[in-house]
DNA sequence: ATAAATCATTTCGATATCGGAACCTTAAAG
DNA sequence: CTTTAAGGTTCCGATATCGAAATGATTTAT
């Protein structure tokens, strides 16, 4: 019960979050994407193709992908790694850092607002 | 200096549960599909795609496009209006309750990891 | 009854992403 | 020195999504 009532209070949070986001116009990022992007900003470097193919599951050309569109976005960027030329590191950018700050201030508004306003959720004809 | 942290925490929460469900092999939905299938499945109905278009603020076709997606998924079907024989009521299936309740929980879990190690994860600055 | 507005989808050409195999470069092993 | 392994990207055909305009169906207004 306490459970359950957690799990829809945090899904609820998720969405005021994502949605605000999504009015925002913000990059319509996939779930990988995103995850990518959190993992290079909020983790410990290095990173790096391979290693972030093994963090998350996915193929080192789903991870390729996903730098590319978030490169596109100047939201990370590569960098030849000096240590061994085959591999490449995944750093951060100031856009990517600002990206990330609004939302997580996306975030911590949603959850403050927590089921006190509910004039966004209406839906329209009533 | 209370906001940053709290941003960054609700920042690394976000990105826990988001690795998780990509790990997990979770469907790779885009910002705007998550936030269509949160708002179906936790504001009240009746759920059209005008009036989805008009939350989100995206073109009536990208909800048509969103709706497809998450209907090959079974996540939501459609349900002609009957009142209103031009409309298509968006509604919850079982499929996508047991979803959103998987990712509820990541969530939960996510938050409760947190608390406990932040400090050996966390960057300096992000 | 006719015209105008509304709802959702379809179409268009263009771009993005998919998984998986092949590829290139560099590093390590023999 | 040659071979093998590792790291990452590119290629392949296929599918998905993009924004904008056009379409079909239904409802509302004149």
């Amino acid at each position: 019960m306490d459970v359950e009532f957690d799990e829809l209070k945090a899904l609820d949070i998720w969405r005021r979050a994502i949605v605000k986001s999504v009015r925002l116009d913000a990059p319509d990022l996939s779930a990988r994407q995103m995850s990518l992007l959190l993992t290079v900003y909020l983790t410990p470097p290095p990173h790096t193709v391979r290693g972030l193919a093994n963090l998350l599951k996915v193929s080192k050309p789903a991870i390729t992908r996903a730098v590319n569109r978030l490169t596109g976005l100047d939201m990370v960027r590569r960098k030849p790694d000096p240590d061994d030329k085959r591999s490449v590191l995944i750093q951060r950018t100031v856009r990517g850092s600002v990206f990330l700050r609004e939302f997580g201030d996306l975030i911590v508004t949603a959850a403050k607002e927590e089921s006190s306003s509910r004039d966004d959720v209406l839906p329209q004809r009533y």
